[in-house]
DNA sequence: TGTTACATACCAACTAGTTTGAATGAATCG
DNA sequence: CGATTCATTCAAACTAGTTGGTATGTAACA
């Protein structure tokens, strides 16, 4: 028999893999190591030999959702020339992408910074991390659309980052328990009515691509 | 000794009470029987007299949440001929009030809500039902809102009851995990531009009274 | 005197982490 | 080029501590 079936990077990545869709079901506290290697396909001897233990993976998890949310985001948050609020809109078509996937829309940074926003566990500082660094590239972004238009109102770019982050992460929490993605749907377009009360005129720049869904619909 | 301290109502307060605390510092699946019977100073004895399990607590804790919840929107929800955009307001204020008390500003719901909003525990339905209920509440302020001030925009007030109950939520979220609850109140201040967008011209109506944080400062 | 409301001691199942050893492949040596 | 060494990578069995839950006895009240 085979023992090493492939190469150990990937069994480390199986792991966090695993790891990663047990947070996205059922958060981390929930989630067994020996559940984590059944998911992976590997014994605990293997578990143990990456990870120095399951505190060690959870950070691993939460490492790799943050990287994998670089990737995702990028077209959008790399500086290539285009107007910002293009970016901005596209960045909003992004996260507007991920409720239409057939997996559920979470996130492993924000089941973790409930789970541990409040602890002294490293988590917390990990989440934090993540959570900034996208509040930041948002705030980027907005500070950029101020200098290049005047915008209709006084804001702070990081006080509106934080809102949309915020906004992102109530509607995922919410939605989730609903069971249906529509909400976040809903929050995004509403989002998008918000920004634009920030930069009036910019509603071509602004405005959703594909209108599956009306924007506050119902009179 | 005097073995039947407190009334048996009086025990089974303490013992969810303890479960609610326990739950917005580290969340239910991390806490343990024990511990709650620590916090509630009794022993397992009267912990398993009172209920029948953990998830039984569990089920419990959410429904007394709820319950204070519904006391403490009450001024705002409960219909007493005020305008319903002077107690939305109220009820902003009621929120903004949270950010200010010793303890930090979070929600048993919205832990469960991340715990197990994807699980087949009847956690899920408990939550729902007290997100449903703090939606619906907020809806019946929006549509009296709207049929009495002519809206600017055209929306759909269980939608906009939504995106404020998502905002709550992930405000709360952040918020813990940043540390500072200042975020809460800055969010709060964009709701309220929000809401202002849907019925101009009702400044009066929808402005904080306490002005400790201005709304959207720095140019 | 019977029922309620617990306290105490206990248990079976589970959980993170360990130990031991074997299969593997790469490096080293004859 | 083939044999040998050796660290890496993992499997399987095991362990100490924890956890939800139970069994039993008893003090207080009605």
């Amino acid at each position: 028999m085979n023992r090493r079936r492939k190469s150990p990077e990937e069994t480390r990545a199986s792991l966090v893999e695993a790891t990663v869709k047990l947070i996205l079901g059922q958060g981390f506290a929930a989630t067994r190591v020996d559940e984590i290697c059944r998911e992976a396909g590997v014994t605990k001897g293997a578990f143990f030999h990456h990870f120095a233990s399951k505190e060690d993976i959870g950070k691993a998890a939460i490492d790799w959702w943050g990287r994998m949310g670089d990737r995702v985001y990028s077209p959008a948050w790399s500086d290539d020339g285009r107007d910002p609020l293009t970016r901005l809109n596209q960045m909003l078509e992004i996260m507007h992408s991920f409720t239409e996937r057939p997996d559920p829309c979470v996130c492993v940074v924000g089941m973790m910074s409930q789970e541990y926003g409040q602890t002294d566990t490293p988590y917390r500082e990990c989440c934090q991390q993540e959570l900034d660094n996208w509040t930041k590239q948002v705030a980027k972004l907005l500070a950029e659309a101020k200098k290049k238009h005047r915008p209709g109102t006084r804001f702070d770019p990081l006080t509106v980052a934080n809102f949309l982050n915020s906004l992102w992460q109530g509607s995922m929490l919410i939605a989730k328990t609903q069971g249906q993605p529509r909400l976040i749907q809903d929050n995004l377009a509403i989002a998008r009515s918000y920004l634009l009360t920030l930069f009036p005129g910019q509603a071509d720049r602004l405005r959703h691509r594909k209108p599956k869904t009306k924007l506050n619909q119902t009179s």
